[in-house]
DNA sequence: AATGAATGAGGATTCATTCAT
DNA sequence: GATGAATGAATCCTCATTCAT
């Protein structure tokens, strides 16, 4: 009654439920794309925009705006499990894999800084859960005394990681990237290539 | 209030023109309390509220968004010159303001990370001036053969800041100045105690 | 559920054109439950889902919103005129069976209301004919010198009873019922039981 | 930074805070109209849009949807007071003041009805409000038998009310208007003229 | 110079309806 | 015939900014 569904007029075209796994890959996509260039207070509807559904796709695939930043860094996170979880992976190793995806989304390091301070991500639960999977999958690689160059406790391997998100700023991934690793050669830690996981 | 706009009411009185410096310093006040509670993105009209004057005051002495955040950051800014300024400096000392102010405040660690990659804190060239004149403050501070404890560049400095403001995380101020002292330890450099300058 | 589409699972399986008639009772079960707990403005979405089918289904059966509406008090009805044919139907075991459903569902009580007014229920046409159909069921068991207990005309029957359906407030079925017998009181005309017609 | 103001456009003029207290009559004048023609779920885009003033100004005199209800049906109570409170003043005649009300505006029907089934109107506690005090209004002008016409207990009075307003329908105030009167008369009770009480 | 009401664009969210499979 | 994903218009609400007073 007070809706006007465009009666007659033509659609877009609904290329119909096979769309659906398809769909929820682009939103993901497109909000890793949105986040990096805008951090994660940007618009959902551009995110729909970009990954070319309905905002009404968006919000079946992910009930509210925590759930699709999740499902970004759920891949993140993944990532660095797996990366963690490789024959013969190295603390430094894993670190170049977290130093890539710092690098590449605010997204990823604004998971980090989910205190609830500032308005973002409010999901504390579930950024606590990604974060913690994170510290898990970094302290199976610690070695056997656990130093990472200086005397530390492995509370230090989270913080270092924070600390290192402090660094990344520039305007482009190459510039992210090497202040990320001159932070990581401040603190005396080794790291591996800086690069994704491909499992 | 919104209930009754009691338009009829006196108006509060112009407190005429010898009011304009009393509102600014209200409006820098208030915004600072609201950035501390509430981040960068807080609503404008709850800091012209706070400061207990009309929208348009803070529009007359602000232009826009991001001046107002300056005019909060100057203070700070102007508090760590005026500590690197005085009689016996220290580097740990000044540092040791640094990290107060990291720790009181999001709007300073924003500071440090305004690269338009987030919707925060657009103006650039003046944020880039304010983190430049922090800098400056500091090297005034170096030691002479600079070194901060490792091996260094004076660039090392103003990265360890911003690496720290990564550490900066938690509900409250003192836990915030716990991880953020717990970080200086992590890069072994030390830092004097962490409490605002007062010149 | 929204969160993994899990579009890869086997369908629920198509029951087959068996599974219609079935369909078309379980929507209107459920649009009946649905009604009484959340009014008559509740989204079809929950029906549909209440009633264990898609969406499509429901459009199939009920070509909009008022279709639905009608059929669940298709049903109401059909009772009331079941009730006034039985043999020995008196006016008051009639409004009894009236009076059940009055306190059981908003949507009969919209039904007398449906005058275009409120948002609610525009079918006129269809609302018409249904209430006619109460009107002419009660009719049929007034007693001869038509006299409801006060003087009146056969028109004051269906005015009667939707001022018992004014009367018909409050969060339970006992209150509503309560409620409904003290307006019939009010007015002055004996009720049988309340209770549905099990024909 | 992602409101465009429509920067340099002509604005359809600001006419003031002067236009404070008149914004609001209209608002709650448009309110009305708009509530008796679509009922208490018109969209409040439509009142905004009638009362001729931006959305804005709507939640800045009412924080809520239940807000500027309550401020319609404010006003109609007020009268019924201070049409009980008149010297002189009958049951009858505040009964009068009562109908006109009922058949004038949907909205007060949806008052007595304010019991949490149907989504309109949650403010339950501020509905409350406002049916007691049209209950203390009628029943200061009980005769001392208290009877109506039939034999009765106070509380019968505030259920013939809503017996009544379950009568008033139709698509013009004068077809309302004669089933209210009819209602009146089919339980008994008399009332005065049919009209609004300007005192 | 101060006040704070007005403006209205924009973002979040919901849901009726369509339609590919 | 059934499924349920897709669509997008419409509504709610917020807030940056302007401007009459």
């Amino acid at each position: 009654m007070t809706q006007h569904p465009t009666p007659d007029e033509r659609r877009p075209a609904n290329r119909g439920p096979k769309a659906a796994a398809g769909n929820r890959a682009a939103l993901v996509a497109a909000a890793r794309e949105i986040y990096a260039e805008h951090g994660l207070d940007a618009p959902l509807s551009g995110i729909a925009r970009r990954a070319g559904v309905g905002q009404g796709v968006l919000y079946r695939h992910f009930p509210d705006r925590d759930a699709i930043a999740a499902a970004v860094l759920e891949e993140n996170v993944r990532q660095v499990e797996r990366a963690a979880a490789a024959e013969g992976a190295t603390l430094a190793g894993v670190l170049g894999v977290v130093t890539w995806h710092l690098a590449q989304s605010a997204a990823f390091i604004g998971l980090l800084h989910a205190d609830g301070t500032s308005g973002r991500f409010h999901a504390h639960a579930c950024a606590r859960d990604l974060s913690d999977r994170v510290e898990r999958a970094l302290r199976r690689c610690l070695p056997d005394g656990h130093r990472l160059g200086a005397p530390d406790t492995p509370d230090d391997l989270m913080l270092a990681v924070a600390m290192v998100s402090g660094a990344v700023t520039g305007p482009t991934q190459e510039e992210r990237e090497r202040r990320a690793l001159a932070a990581w050669r401040l603190l005396g830690i080794t790291v591996g290539p800086v690069r994704p996981y491909e499992g």
